[in-house]
DNA sequence: AGCATCATGTAGCGATTGCTACAAGATCGT
DNA sequence: ACGATCTTGTAGCAATCGCTACATGATGCT
């Protein structure tokens, strides 16, 4: 009756574990033993399945710009927005969700490793920001003169508000788009 | 004829050094050690001064943003831009240059503090947002119908556009700027 | 002069860091 | 059945962490 109560335990099944742990206490100040003890392994087995504690993170970023790709996936509708103001306002409410929220903690230190250079923190950013670019095309409105540049105008806005409120600005991001989209559309809500 | 070789050796003489030291070095590695021998005293003087490392760095993240106004002040030249693209092009210049580097990897490490809610980072990072701001009004052009609106609106695209660029997406944020000021003005060099 | 406060060096404590040596099961091919 | 390879636990090492106890010089007030 009991299903396989031993996990395999092998990188794929330690990935979602450590994950949800950096997820929720940063990438930062993690370290092996903590991670070990969240994922139900040691650390000695850490070491084993991924060689270094520089790899391991390098995997994990890797894991975490899949997953992320897949939330995505997961929260498209796949209807576009009737106009870039729409499409900015609902990715918006989305990232900024309170599930979301955790995550955003993360991102930015995922900027800061990549900005400082931290091996596999820059190629983990990259694909994020594709894989949201990619989304936002598909949610340009139908018409859109430019979609490709219309995404990466709304990309840009987007990630400058996600900033101005990570540090206690949301207002002033807010005021922002309102004063910039009123030559191209409605402000978002 | 020798001056004074000997510094007092306080908080307003050691913060300039430690200033330096996590410029080059990065906030989240910062241990105390490392910082006495940078700044030329031991850990047990700094834990004396400034009575923990929290305190440390929370008085440091202070000095910076006093530091980062004083740069912004001396970088201004008070000439207003002509139009929004060209105060976008300037900002970004400067933003952007070789001495500006060090600056901005230390910035992503803050903003993630901030997010995180790390002690003392979301205030540094809040005011050193509120005096880019501050610069940016006074950068806006002359006959500008709403420069407190569209300074906020260029700083959630220069702020969108230096994270872009801090991840390897400068390409993706040039593209974006161009497509997005094209209904507005002339797009930045 | 004498006392009090400040400033600083030396030494170390307990905890945690990434990582490794060694040995012992577990599993598997033959 | 037997040897080889894979997997895992135990124990520990050298380094670093933030911080503190203690002593001692330096400085200044009266």
């Amino acid at each position: 009756m009991a299903a396989s109560r031993k996990l395999p335990m092998n990188k794929d099944n330690l990935l979602p574990l450590l994950a949800q742990h950096v997820l929720a206490h940063g990438l930062g100040g993690a370290s092996l033993r903590p991670l070990a003890k969240a994922s139900g392994t040691s650390d000695r087995m850490l070491v084993y399945h991924f060689g270094t504690k520089e790899a391991l993170i390098a995997d994990l970023l890797g894991y975490l710009a899949g997953a992320y790709a897949a939330a995505l996936d997961a929260a498209m509708g796949s209807e576009r927005a009737a106009t870039r103001g729409q499409a900015l306002a609902r990715i918006l409410r989305h990232a900024r969700s309170e599930a979301m929220r955790p995550f955003m903690q993360l991102w930015w230190e995922i900027v800061a490793g990549a900005a400082r250079g931290l091996p596999g923190y820059a190629p983990a950013a990259h694909a994020m920001m594709a894989d949201l670019l990619a989304w936002l095309e598909g949610q340009m409105p139908e018409g859109d003169p430019d979609p490709a540049g219309g995404a990466r105008y709304l990309l840009t806005l987007i990630e400058g508000t996600l900033m101005l409120a990570a540090i206690g600005h949301a207002d002033t991001a807010q005021a922002g788009l309102r004063a910039g989209l009123l030559a191209g559309g409605p402000a978002p809500s």
